[in-house]
DNA sequence: GTATATTGTTAGACGCATCTAACAAAATTA
DNA sequence: TAATTTTGTTAGATGCGTCTAACAATATAC
């Protein structure tokens, strides 16, 4: 099997992927904390094992075999979060750590067993969708907050960030996943939104914020979408 | 923190004490399948960090310190043991495995919290008790069934082995902990037992079982213990 | 109590994942 | 397109945990 570290290559290569399943070493490099001389030595290796595909000086590739065996981390990662967070009472906010380590967990069992007690999931608790067990993953290309126009409601889908810090403050706000908003209006000046939701007529969510929710649009204002 | 690898050597340690709480080098090197010459180089390393007292040529002794971290990780081995079989519907006979990975996760709270929706139990499902957040076990010492007598009747208080093998055998004879069994008779010649329990009114076991399951001596034929 | 066997240590090498320094290719800018 | 910046690779070193080979101390047997 694939050791913990190799393992750690492989998840970054899967989530940083660009449309084509690109990463360069830099990006990996920077987005592992490892200096690109180690990611270069990393890459010849994962791709004698036939994880990646690795060409000097082009960028990285998953091969078939990497990204399943990426989409199997992430399966087992997005797994405990759930089960974390469903059955044995943590917040949403104290999840990603724990399952951060519990993905490395050698035990197809306990995952199946997971998947079964929550009754096959099909997404994690902050909405990003929980690989099958081939470690495919079927994406829905959610909108963010910031590209939706004022009159829509929205229903909060996931959030593109699983740091404490954003999810307390998101807590704080009293949004959760599926909690629906209506996009109230935007300060041109900054691109803050004021969206109103549950009992709170006008919060106010920096561009910062709103770049961070994905959406699903519910109704729309103006029904066209796209007009020159 | 102590690495994945430290943690492996304070738990032998601790596993593998005599009553003076001591250990060779050559036990730990059999135990943990790792060359003598290793083996001390690393007692010189936790000896440096106040985990083990360490003297060339002498038996290796855990300090304060060191038992406290080796008990806080049997701990976690123990609890996750006692949830995969109380809150995940595992057999006894497959969570070593499972454990054996988990009780490197840092992350007191989840143990804590398994410790909460388990209740506290005091020990796992192979009856070895469970270390306090102190890393403080008390042990109780019971007798092997091997070193009982006709006529006893006692109750199976734990087991000294948690191999799948042995735990599937138990499960065929429909032996589980807390299972009451009266001892019928002692074969002379290989001294294996023939007991009685539940609609089993004699089942033998081998001398290489009975050494291997640890009783409560409910109550005896006769009465005085010892007498010359 | 010496000889032998067992146990333990020292010395030196190796693979892995990492690093820094120096160099090379590719991309960008002028 | 030439100069410059950015990105990536090569070479060589380091720390960790492991090993084998050789030697040393302790325990056991005679």
């Amino acid at each position: 099997m694939n050791s913990l570290i190799e393992e750690n290559y492989l998840k970054a290569l899967f989530s940083y992927a660009n449309d084509q399943g690109e990463v360069s070493v830099k990006d990996l490099s920077e987005k592992l904390d490892i200096k690109m001389p180690t990611v270069t030595s990393m890459m010849k290796k994962l791709s004698t094992k036939g994880l990646v595909q690795y060409t000097s000086y082009k960028p990285i590739k998953l091969t078939a075999k990497g990204r399943k065996a990426a989409g199997i981390i992430i399966r087992k990662h997005r797994l405990t979060e759930m089960y974390l967070v469903e059955k044995m009472g943590f917040g949403w906010e104290n999840v990603h750590e724990i399952a951060e380590q519990m993905e490395h967990v050698k035990s197809p069992d306990l995952f199946d067993r997971m998947d079964e007690l929550l009754d096959h999931p099909k997404h994690d608790p902050h909405g990003s969708p929980i690989p099958d067990k081939n470690g495919k993953v079927d994406w829905i290309n959610y909108p963010k907050l910031s590209e939706c126009k004022v009159g829509d409601r929205v229903r909060l889908a996931a959030v593109v960030n699983s740091s404490a810090d954003f999810l307390s403050f998101l807590n704080k706000r009293e949004l959760q996943l599926d909690t629906e908003m209506e996009l109230v209006s935007v300060e041109p000046f900054d691109n803050s939104m004021i969206v109103s939701y549950h009992d709170k007529p006008n919060e106010t969510l920096s561009l910062l914020v709103s770049e961070k929710l994905l959406v699903e649009v519910i109704s729309s204002l103006d029904s066209n979408q796209q007009s020159p």
